[in-house]
DNA sequence: GACCTTGTGCGACAAGTGTCTTAGGATACG
DNA sequence: CGTATCCTAAGACACTTGTCGCACAAGGTC
């Protein structure tokens, strides 16, 4: 039985998307952040989810000056990449058109947002059926 | 500090994706299932999971003849429409055109999956702006 | 009736999560 | 220096999750 990997739990990802928001934090700074964003956590219990994401390698810490400050060491795009095919493959059978799909009768998008997806369907559509499939 | 609402983590959530596949199950059957699908679990393990299942009302039991049959007592619509606003939220900013252009860009559709995408982007563009609001 | 087979009930246990307390070192200020 | 601040280290603790083990009941078999 191979060590299970390094998950990021609901608390763990609200640090971490602070720290993908500024760049860099102290604990206090995390924790005014997060205070904002309506977290009522206390001074350790933010120091403690740092140093939980620290251990996974999630974030990397350097002393500089009175306080240490964190920093992401992975990215939002590869945790959302990797949430997503979990989604996916889980809810969706493996199939990111059924969440496409989803997402468009469920939701009304932002019109920029229908503007590009626009696009990129057809950039991606050569206008009829295509010769060839893979 | 109210009660935290029940969630349903990776191996309960394989246990109801079999449910909601064949309806109802026993726990043997459930077992089997997930041994076709790649789980090791014992019989108790299964029986553990669905027992917590029930215990957060995800599930009903119906005794009948030998052993328990379970029921899913979600939709999986509901869980994953609750799984996507939570993904969205936490790692879109809330725009779920942003997950849509994710998707786009990072997967190739089935066909079929990319047609329906383009008729429910048309039907919903009328050039400029919406009749009404909401 | 002794013995399997299949089920259920209940407990167990390590690891992961959510949150905090407290002791103790360094800094700043009158 | 004494005291208020701010920081880190260490540990605590309850609850959740992942996975069983085992004793014990019901039903079938020879």
């Amino acid at each position: 039985m191979a060590k299970r990997p390094p998950t990021i739990p609901d608390s763990e990802l609200d640090v971490l998307r602070i720290l993908w928001d500024r760049g860099r934090a102290t604990v206090r700074e995390v924790l005014d952040a997060s205070k904002a964003a309506g977290r009522q956590w206390t001074y350790a219990t933010v120091a403690t989810l740092l140093d939980r994401l620290e251990q996974k390698g999630m974030v990397g810490s350097d002393r500089r000056e009175l306080a240490f400050v964190y920093t992401p060491k992975i990215a939002a795009q590869d945790v959302r990449r990797k949430r997503v095919e979990n989604l996916v493959d889980k809810l969706y059978q493996g199939e990111p058109g059924l969440l496409v799909l989803h997402l468009l009768q469920q939701h009304r998008l932002a019109p920029e947002h229908a503007d590009q997806i626009r696009a990129l369907l057809e950039q991606d559509e050569p206008g009829d059926q295509g010769p060839d499939r893979g």
